[in-house]
DNA sequence: CGCAATAATGATAATGAGTCTCATTTACAA
DNA sequence: TTGTAAATGAGACTCATTATCATTATTGCG
């Protein structure tokens, strides 16, 4: 597999180049090569990454530039963090930019799989816990659901 | 109100207390006073503490101690933890001791508040869940659904 | 009961993910 | 350009959590 960071531009990533640089002027940030390489990186991913992750497949970021630039694009609703709580916290690119989806978390490893629900599980989620938060007084953004277990190598090896 | 953690024990305390008690022989643990009280502090809360709650409500327990325990408790299944990611974690008794719910999380100032779902909707949830680990070969274990938004407080300051 | 053997405690040191600092560099706007 | 404000990066720093270890408590057994 060619290194998704150097690939050349195709339609999709246009897009999201487009749709980052709108959320971060919004703000008055800018748009530099580090940071674009940051999502670069978030979008050859088809699962979250943690720190270490990053800098593994983009080795000139400085850590300290990384972790600054994913708290400024989560202000901007570009990148979204799980906390899994032990060591590393996992980041990926939020809802516009990658359809809304849930996560298998193995609970040995630590490692985070992507999964979707038909829409129509989701509608009657959403609905409920508009419900729920309403009675609360509390304003809903977003949920989160993960499943938690042991994944297929974790399993294996039990 | 008066201090929950030392209330005369009423039957669901005492219910409580044999289950942990179970749990932790089960591993070759002892139910000491210690943790009898940090069990108890957890059952005294409608919603999740963190460790300074924890040692608010029970000065006299070591910070070190109240750690080691939970962490015990969690790999016993009595407690669970809820990483916040940003600052101090959460804890709460695990399924058993409390029933089946999920969270409010206020993404302002970090609180956490239980709410529950129909039933109904939890069967629909787990079936699809389900349904989506074992086309991954995951061995699904338990499910955590966390509303993220803002709590009255917080959207009444902004 | 009393005596090992073993687990728990708690004060403190150590760890390490994440944040802050600040001098330097880069990007944008006029 | 050129001035101004934001971004960078190396390293120092924070602070929630863990590990250490000498001391204390608990349990099983004779």
């Amino acid at each position: 597999m060619e290194n998704p960071t150097t690939s050349p531009p195709d339609e999709k990533s246009l897009d999201r180049h487009a749709f980052v640089l709108k959320r971060l002027s919004n703000k008055n940030h800018r748009y530099t090569t580090g940071r674009h390489r940051l999502v670069d990186a978030l979008a050859g991913s088809d699962k979250p990454l943690t720190l270490p992750d990053i800098v593994a497949i983009a080795p000139d970021l400085a850590a300290s530039s990384v972790y600054r630039n994913l708290e400024v694009l989560e202000q901007c609703g570009v990148v979204k963090r799980i906390a899994s709580g032990r060591d590393h916290a996992h980041f990926e690119l939020a809802e516009p930019l990658l359809s809304h989806h849930h996560h298998l978390v193995c609970t040995e490893c630590g490692a985070i799989e992507d999964v979707r629900l038909d829409d129509e599980v989701e509608e009657l989620l959403d609905q409920r816990l508009n419900l729920v938060a309403a009675r609360a007084s509390f304003k809903p953004l977003h949920h989160s659901l993960d499943l938690h277990g042991h994944c297929a190598n974790c399993e294996g090896l039990l």
